[in-house]
RNA sequence: UGACCCAUAGUGUAAUGGUAACACUACGGUUUUUGGUACCGUCAUUCUAGGUUCGAGUCCUAGUGGGUCAACCA
């Protein structure tokens, strides 16, 4: 996995570890770690993180670690350190080890406290959060020293052990950093190290009614781990100063933070309390609603773990904000799968096609190719009669030139049988049409044709007496505009009502009941589909992403 | 009335002082028993102004624009 000698571009992270190397740091060593809090599900933004971490790490043969930063009880949940931990696997990765959790580190991080306390650098402070928040300053303006702020280490080392034994309510009193309350940076006016909160923890019980704060957690157990570089998002700049502080007055191994741009990708949204809010209007049926940009809606939706992996690895690293354009993960979506998907069809909006010529009674088997990008994939056999289905809009009362499909008079090859001539149409009580009819060529079977009739077009269509009943649930983009964020008034006033059409009717060759969930399929002329686990009586089918759409996009002009 | 970060085609990422590259998008075309796939072509002098240099996207200064920072959240 070592591709480092490659002469492929490297972004500015990949740059601070050659020079790491270079410079002999930490003996060449890189371990890197991924840091979720175990409270929410996973989403794209996520994978990018995820990505840049343990591929990071592989390219240099280092390793990375799963840690849970789990040190606000409040928040935190054993179901998402379950899922947190599915969802990376399933992405294709695997940490070093067992999966760490920053609350086994409980121990360690109070002695680090009562350190910083016998050094003078902490202390016990009893000011209101409004108090302390007042204190504070602002940006522009320095803040003041609390009163408690000269307390004598032996106070500070009882008041804290106190503390940890229980004796004072939620909020009585914290621990805090004495670093500089005039600093320009807010992080470092003395910040709260720890707290008390009298609240059950996922992992440690009721062992604990102190919590240490995420910036007197992190770098330390960084630091305990061993990590060389830690990579982190944009908004944790600031704390960089605070987390080397620790680090320098701790005396403790020196992991160094390294702060790239986040991913942020058009017509999505990652932020847990707005995804909250889609579930809670019903816009969307819960955490893996396909639409949804977490891994498990994603999964659901058909995405490949190696798409995922591919779109991170090509939007890039670096420092500036950015919004990848989702059709750059449409475009690795479709790539994957198209090299992958059994191709089958279906009819989605299906309309009766008889053939006027072929015999009443008989069947055929046809053969029909799985995969052509991939000849090992096989074949399957697919019925064929005198009736068979197709899709309304591939016939025309009144076709336009450039249209390519079936009218009255034209010839057209129904993919993998024979060509057709267009004859009659039927029409019901409200005029549409109800049927059509045609004729076929039978010596022009796919294959073995030489009738030496030409067809400008290709139709999918599925044998009726055979075919399945299917849902087919057409996922589209969840909002209507690129950056519903940026956009004035509330982002669900951009909601997509069409993210989702379905086709309650549609028509499946019998093939479809062999299909696992999973699965990529394509449904050949429509799009990439997946089995979803709603199958029950009826299958059901999610759109994965269209096939690219050229006369769509004609017409439409 | 502060500090820190960022600025290259529509989008994203390269170019490490020596003639701006790649991908996606868009547009045009070739091939095709999926109007898919594949393939070919077209689309920027690097936010602005100064400076350093034989030479600047790259270094310096100022400006402009964008982002971040005032939770006992992470």
């Amino acid at each position: 996995m070592t591709d480092s000698t490659s002469t492929e571009s490297k972004n500015f992270i990949e740059e601070i570890i050659d020079e790491d190397i270079l410079n002999g740091k930490h003996g060449g060593r890189i371990h890197t770690r991924f840091p979720p809090e175990p409270n929410g599900y996973l989403h794209i933004g996520h994978a990018k993180a995820i990505c840049i971490n343990f591929e990071l790490a592989q390219k240099y043969g280092g390793t990375t670690n799963l840690r849970f930063d789990d040190t606000n009880p409040v928040a935190e949940d054993l179901e998402f350190v379950k899922a947190i931990q599915d969802d990376i696997r399933w992405l294709g990765f695997e940490w070093e080890g067992n999966a760490k959790y920053t609350s086994n580190y409980f121990d360690e991080l109070y002695a680090f406290a009562v350190k910083l306390i016998k050094k003078g650098l902490a202390y016990v402070d009893e000011s209101s959060a409004e108090e302390m928040a007042k204190q504070k300053g602002t940006p522009t303006q320095p803040g003041v020293n609390s009163p408690f702020r000269d307390r004598t280490v032996e106070e500070n080392l009882d008041l804290f052990d106190r503390m940890k034994a229980g004796e004072f309510d939620d909020g009585a009193m914290v621990l805090r950093a004495k670093i500089d309350m005039a600093s320009p940076n807010m992080l470092m006016r003395d910040p709260v190290i720890y707290r008390i909160k009298k609240v059950h923890h996922h992992n440690t019980g009721d062992k604990w009614c102190i919590y240490p704060m995420y910036d007197f957690a992190h770098g330390q157990s960084d630091s305990l781990e061993k990590i060389t570089h830690s990579l982190c998002s944009l908004e944790f700049m600031h704390h960089r100063p605070l987390y080397n502080w620790f680090i320098e007055n701790l005396e403790i191994f020196p992991s160094r933070q390294i702060e790239f741009a986040r991913m942020n990708v058009t017509y999505m949204i990652n932020s847990k309390r707005r995804l909250l809010k889609l579930i809670e209007g019903n816009y969307v049926t819960g955490w893996d609603d396909p639409r949804m940009s977490t891994l498990r809606g994603l999964r659901r939706r058909g995405v490949l773990p190696q798409s995922l992996r591919r779109f991170c690895k090509v939007a890039g690293v670096a420092k500036r904000d950015n919004f990848i354009e989702i059709e750059l993960l449409e475009s690795i979506m479709r790539e994957d799968l198209n090299k992958e998907a059994t191709r089958v069809m279906v009819v989605l909006n299906p309309i009766k096609l008889v053939i006027t010529n072929y015999p009443e009674g008989e069947r055929e088997l046809l053969s029909s190719v799985n995969n052509p990008e991939k000849e090992e994939a096989g074949t399957h056999q697919m019925q064929f009669s005198k009736e068979i289905y197709i899709e309304r809009d591939d016939f025309m009362i009144d076709a336009p030139k450039k249209y390519f499909r079936l009218s009255v008079g034209k010839n057209v090859r129904l993919k993998g049988a024979y060509i057709i001539k267009g004859e009659s149409y039927v029409l019901d009580d409200n005029g549409e049409v109800a049927e059509v009819h045609c004729t076929y060529y039978p010596d022009s079977k796919s294959g073995s044709d030489n009738s030496g009739i030409k067809a400008k077009g290709t139709m999918h269509w599925v044998e009726c007496q055979s075919a399945i009943d299917v849902e087919v649930r057409n996922y589209d983009r969840l909002f209507t505009v690129e950056k519903p964020l940026k956009e004035e008034g509330d982002f669900l006033d951009y909601y997509n009502s069409e993210s989702l059409t379905v086709n309650n009717n549609a028509k499946g060759e019998a093939y479809l009941n062999d299909v696992q969930e999973g699965q990529p399929l394509q449904f050949m002329r429509k799009g990439y589909y997946v089995k979803d686990k709603d199958s029950h009586d009826k299958l059901v089918f999610n759109r994965t992403v269209g096939l690219r759409d050229s006369w769509a996009k004609k017409t439409k002009k």
